[in-house]
DNA sequence: TTTATATTTCGTTAGTTAACGAAATGAATT
DNA sequence: AATTCATTTCGTTAACTAACGAAATATAAA
């Protein structure tokens, strides 16, 4: 099915889930340390991770109470491998996108969960 | 601004718009020739078309009453040039993509316009 | 200049998407 | 076993999108 193609476009025709991608690419990340760095409801990040997931762009490992979420290092889309390894390609140039990776390498989930 | 970089990733997020470039590859096309390959009301291929002009995939060329649309061949937007150049890479193996190229081969606007 | 044809624009409607908070789930700590 | 904390799921709302037909616009032919 075409729709099936249109799937991948629609994963990152989000600002956030491409903001999300580019996170990852720093390290792995919990879902509220990235609720942390885009400040959105927890529920509304978990949502966009689920869409990432579901491409096969991210996948998640768990780690006791967390969810690490990591760019998928394998992908069997070669569409998807192409794309996370050209991102900057994509998305060239954004002072938001610089601003979040410093947030990133700052941000601790020890200290911005459970607030 | 990042919303700008999605754009690009909309334009292609619809299934009717991925046809109208695969078929615009076999040829320039006139809005009423791709109604007749869609078969959608004339007005919805007339907003697609205007969405993928919008973003620079696609050129239009006027010529007497017709409009002829056309793949842009020289894109300002390097990521527009490379999705173009590649396109059978992200929409592979799509059995409408094959009968819509067909169906363009064998369209005329003489007969199909004017009904 | 009237008529016919091709396309665009407008207004409307149904379906989809992203956002939120609240409630439910699952795992670790007390 | 009860509590705490991280995450997901659910229900709702507002915004966006794709579809249509009707009306407006533009060009060609009569």
């Amino acid at each position: 099915m075409i729709e099936e193609k249109t799937k991948l476009f629609k994963s990152l025709s989000d600002p956030n889930r491409l903001r999300i991608l580019k996170m990852l690419q720093v390290k792995p990340l919990c879902v509220c340390e990235i609720t942390d760095v885009l400040q959105l409801a927890t529920s509304t990040v978990s949502k966009h991770l689920s869409i990432l997931k579901e491409t096969g762009f991210i996948i998640e490992e768990k780690d006791g109470k967390w969810v690490n979420y990591m760019i998928n290092p394998h992908p069997n889309d070669a569409r998807i491998s192409s794309i996370i390894s050209t991102l900057d390609f994509w998305i060239a140039d954004q002072k938001i996108i610089n601003e979040d990776k410093v947030k990133v390498l700052k941000v601790d989930r020890h200290f911005v969960c459970a607030k």
